[in-house]
DNA sequence: ATTTAGTTTAACGGCTTTGTTAAACAACTT
DNA sequence: AAGTTGTTTAACAAAGCCGTTAAACTAAAT
């Protein structure tokens, strides 16, 4: 998986564009091979089947999202300290592939089987994550709300607006790309101070 | 569209439920008629084709987003007021269609043609919404923040914890249904008094 | 100069999907 | 008793899609 021909690559690209935006059933394969500008014949070439070409992108994409999640549930740091630099990457990837979020959660809740696989392959064990969270001192900063809800907001505050992008973009900023993008990047510095806001307002109570 | 037979009724509820899962290219028109246990033909039958079923349950979800989002933009209450009666009903909403909010936000972005022309059926001037937004007191009371992002905040903070329910589900509800329900049902409590915290937070900077 | 890997073209079989039509049936209405 | 409405069954044509194969071509490598 490692070497690509440029081919390959040209396949990966156009199938990532398309089924990002129509879905596994609503690509064909003709399809992909048309945006690639070569054979159909060659996909089966180079990935057999349909599927197989599906699974390469859509791991793919998890695995743009994973390591941030990953590290965050399984990272020693105290979450205070840790949600800066978090903030920043995450937004930073969806900035570059703003369609990812749509695209792996709707593959997610309509092929549900796949996260027991999923949660495996990443290594987290829910439980301990958990208990991680709590021992680090998520909670004790958080003045008692449960942590679940803390991260649970840090991650809708951060994903939300891009897996909506379309009506956040027409409605709140009237088609103008170039001004949505900066109020992304705003964010990278909003968010992190509405948590430790949220965080040190709960502790003072 | 008022009145409805009860095959029809079934047949909606069926394409409902198929569509919102597979999508729709995803889903053919005999998987429905299947599990509407009725024949393929009424399908045709009552909605001429599958891209005229599929309109009628599209537009019957955005039905249940709409209003909120439109009452929201163009309420003259004041923002702070109006906060915890709609958190409510969103929240509501979703946890009887979690799987609203990827469905919708799916298709729009799969079909982005559809928005301006959403917009003009939502009877939403953007322009005019953010005027009132910022007239009404929404900029004074937050002090200084984009109104926009106040209100993506919020958006995001009851809508993401649905679209991204399988994954919030089996990570830190380890599966359990239930716990994922009662969190979902005291973020009606949490939302608001977030929003609350942020804003005095912020005005009294 | 021959081999090899990548690529194209063309074609095929098998399968699924959509929309349509015609004929028959059931049940209820008038 | 005749008619209307909803429904089923069966069948069809046209189209699309997927995976495969065979044959030919290109260009670079040996």
């Amino acid at each position: 998986m490692v070497l690509q021909t440029e081919t390959e690559q040209k396949i990966i690209v156009s199938a990532e564009k398309l089924f990002y935006q129509k879905g596994k059933a609503g690509t064909s394969m003709q399809d992909i091979a048309d945006d690639a500008g070569i054979n159909r014949t060659l996909l089966n070439y180079y990935f057999r089947s349909k599927d197989k070409l599906f699974e390469a992108v859509f791991r793919k994409a998890m695995g743009r999202f994973v390591p941030n999640l990953a590290a965050m549930l399984h990272s020693d740091i105290s979450f205070e300290e840790y949600i800066p630099a978090l903030v920043e990457t995450v937004i930073d990837t969806m900035i570059e592939n703003p369609q990812i979020p749509i695209f792996v959660l709707q593959e997610l809740s309509s092929n549900r089987e796949r996260m027991p696989q999923i949660i495996k392959e990443m290594g987290i064990d829910p439980v301990i994550a958990l208990k991680k969270m709590e021992e680090a001192g998520v909670s004790k900063v958080t003045g008692g709300m449960d942590p679940r809800q803390v991260i649970l907001n840090l991650l809708s505050l951060c994903i939300f607006p891009f897996a909506a992008k379309p009506v956040v973009l027409n409605i709140l900023y009237s088609g103008d790309n170039e001004a949505y993008i900066e109020a992304m990047k705003e964010r990278k510095k909003i968010i992190p101070q509405l948590m430790k806001q949220l965080m040190s307002q709960n502790r003072s109570r």
